[in-house]
DNA sequence: GGCGAACCGTACCGTACGGTACGCAATTTC
DNA sequence: GAAATTGCGTACCGTACGGTACGGTTCGCC
């Protein structure tokens, strides 16, 4: 077993290389079919292994969705934006590229597979696989968020007491419902094709909203 | 069979009382254990009927998934607002009373199953269940609140181009994230108590954004 | 060159579910 | 009061899945 540090495709905790080709296969199956489509057979046949790897590797089948998740997971990295001296405009400019970056993320076939199924197994095990989700996915993106509007409100530009709570504003103004009727099958190109001009009209209400007059 | 125009509860299109009671039975088991739980023979157990019937009823299981979303989405009746003369104040109070029933609405028991038994059925069958929960969910309740705000602009109080878009805003600055982190399965109770104080913020916003100056 | 670990392919087992069929009781209808 | 409809309870069937076991093969290691 060559264990892979620092793979090609960002491995996480521990994995080889074939568990992460194997789970690449198994995130495909979730993506065409959805969770139905994700039997354990099913995996090994795409994948070329056998019921007893999968077994071996990840226990059984709850310890497969989880592994999916994680490895999708860390295949994200959340980009560090150059804290560098910010004007209103580079605010601004920056918003907008989350903005646009948030609403691919969401749109994202995988992003939106991986939802479906915790969703799915929300009602019963107490949500593990929700919670990792949220762990691992709202709460990367989000750090990422509140840095930024921390560094405008260090800059004088934006004003707000609660970074979670401007942040959850500003996800709103962008998402509002475009996320639940993906989910729900409405069609992802068409939805994010509706969403994306919106992108900037979000920043612009969230700037009048927590902007400082200059 | 005797057909009952005008049930006690809202009884749809040509169901039985029987048949209502059925339903309810079954969304009783879809709350308690999610869709794993909704088998046949565990409906048939729990309402005291056969499985003989729900198939003479409802055709197959897609039948019955899609009963009970009708059913339930029977019950809800939007309340039409008065739609006297707006002041600023009572536009006000109208839009937090929308807040405050969307809120309820999402964070429901039932609403909540629903909503993940659609969406974990979305990536089979051309998402059937999601356009149904769709049409008859959500559309009803952005009818009132489009309304609502066409009032509005009709008394001269908000100013806008696209309704819908407006309503967009108002649907994101209410609910932000919070209806996603309830399906996927953190605490309704801790989250609806979180969210609902921020309704009142959610109104202020919004008609920061599109109120006009008096 | 032989040993052992990892692993593939397949077969197998128990279970649980969707859907159907049948026997019998209750209620309606003529 | 008999005939028919309705529907409950149960048993049954085929299938498909999760999980396990086994024989054969490749590959690294001493």
């Amino acid at each position: 077993m060559q264990v892979v540090e620092q793979g090609g495709e960002g491995a996480a905790a521990g994995l080889t290389e074939r568990q992460g080709a194997v789970l690449e296969r198994a995130l495909g199956l979730l993506v065409e079919g959805g969770e139905k489509a994700l039997t354990t057979a099913g995996v090994a046949r795409a994948a070329n292994c056998s019921k007893e790897s999968l077994y071996k590797w990840f226990g059984d089948r709850d310890g497969l969705l989880s592994a999916m998740i994680a490895y999708q997971a860390g295949k994200v990295r959340t980009v560090e934006a150059g804290a560098g001296a910010l004007s209103a405009a580079s605010l601004r400019r920056h918003l907008t590229v989350f903005a646009r970056d948030l609403i691919d993320v969401l749109s994202g076939e995988v992003s939106l597979a991986l939802n479906r199924l915790a969703i799915g197994q929300a009602s019963r095990e107490g949500a593990k696989l929700g919670r990792l989700l949220q762990e691992r996915g709202r709460r990367q993106i989000g750090r990422r968020a509140t840095a930024l509007l921390e560094a405008g409100r260090k800059a004088g530009l934006i004003a707000f007491d609660d970074a979670e709570e401007a942040y959850g504003t500003l996800y709103g103004l962008i998402v509002s419902d475009m996320h639940l009727r993906m989910l729900l099958g409405e069609d992802r190109g068409a939805l994010k094709k509706e969403f994306s001009p919106r992108a900037e009209k979000a920043v612009d209400a969230f700037l009048t909203l927590y902007g400082v007059e200059s």
